[in-house]
DNA sequence: TGATTGTCGAGACTGTTAGTCTTGTCAACC
DNA sequence: GGTTGACAAGACTAACAGTCTCGACAATCA
């Protein structure tokens, strides 16, 4: 985000490029790097931005010229993390597994010490501030369009049903695990990742025994 | 919660220790009815505690008195509201049916406007506050078992496998209503709520008795 | 070199809100 | 009539997001 300064070279609109101190890189990293320390830190007590400011050794202002709101920074700080993490979810050939990888993946990219507490303040933080819940809904909207995508390879293999509904699907997963990850009376493990993707795929698509005609 | 006081009339126990002014029953109830009318209004918006107070035509301190936090007088108001909602679901004798109901039933009493907003606000609430966060996780944790409850009588039946996760089956359940309920991306209609339902229980138990038109 | 422009760190300031404390009043019981 | 404790009103404290100000400094231009 946020990369629309300098133009070093030509600036088609106006003669003046760009004259005064230019912005400092090293700032920027220091803030991303300070607000995922405190994020990982916190166990769900919200990160403020003084301390971001503070531990980054920068003012609160150099923050807000860079981000438009304390959401922008915890978000960005966050999939900086987690897009290093969800990377790619290969194509297996088959939809039971694909899903299972899927769901492995997710849950536990998202228990990872250092991603879980962060992403679950965030979230809490998302709930107050409108701002951050906006960019929280793309951020899982992404998620949902990439697990609706395996689904339909899948569809498309005929290992699901033509009428299955993949929203209501994509949902599920989404759905158990923000639900336990966020209320946390539940286990978010292997086994229960593979138990879902079975289930999910059990419905239309029979492991051996044929369910329905 | 909290009627520990005030027997207006006579106290069977001996000498009374209260001296002093009672409580106000009626002050009691205006909070709660402020709370819960403020509730139902804001769309989102937090609800503060001075507005409650204000509305009620009470002193702030007269809401601490009753209440430990703000948190507990929002709970105490929607649980006032929801626990009117909930009531009984029936026991139609069918697994499918039963599960169906039930879920019908959530969505629609969480999308009764008024509840609606209340339900909304308070979950966003809860996200910062510890104090109503361990509040709501009874409520849910009530939720859970009454449907756990409702699988249990449909596996003694056979009309699940024996070996099948209830836990997993309630939240996802429950997952998929508070995913769509707080952002809103897709339907909680009744369509969703049978075919959900029928997802859950197709995968070991195969479409029975002729429901569907 | 010096002027101009815009970023920097530091921190004061504003506005909001949860929760506490204070004050003077009033009701219940002795 | 005196004691006790709930009452309404509202001042007060402590956090915190976001804005504003200031003096320092860096990049560019004349």
């Amino acid at each position: 985000m946020s990369d629309t300064d300098d133009p070093q070279a030509d600036d088609p609109q106006a003669a003046r490029p760009h004259t005064g101190r230019r912005r400092n890189e090293a700032a920027h990293r220091a803030i991303l790097d300070a607000a995922l320390h405190l994020l990982a830190e916190s166990d769900g007590t919200p990160v403020t931005i003084d301390a971001i400011a503070r531990t980054a050794g920068v003012g609160k202002q150099t923050v807000y010229r860079w981000w438009p709101s304390k959401g922008a920074v915890l978000l960005d700080a966050l999939t900086d993390r987690a897009d290093r993490d969800v990377s790619d979810h290969p194509d297996t050939g088959a939809l039971r597994t694909d899903l299972r990888a899927f769901i492995e993946t997710t849950f536990d990219a998202a228990q990872r010490s250092t991603t879980a507490s962060a992403l679950r303040t965030v979230a809490r933080e998302a709930a107050r501030d409108p701002h951050l819940a906006d960019l929280m809904r793309t951020f899982t909207e992404t998620r949902r369009s990439a697990l609706h995508e395996l689904l339909t390879r899948g569809r498309e293999r005929g290992e699901l049903a033509g009428d299955a509904d993949l929203d209501l699907i994509v949902d599920q997963v989404y759905g158990v695990f923000w639900y336990r990850f966020l209320l946390g009376h539940g286990p978010l493990d292997t086994a229960v990742a593979e138990r879902l993707a079975d289930t999910l795929v059990t419905g239309n698509d029979a492991p051996g025994p044929a369910t329905r005609s």
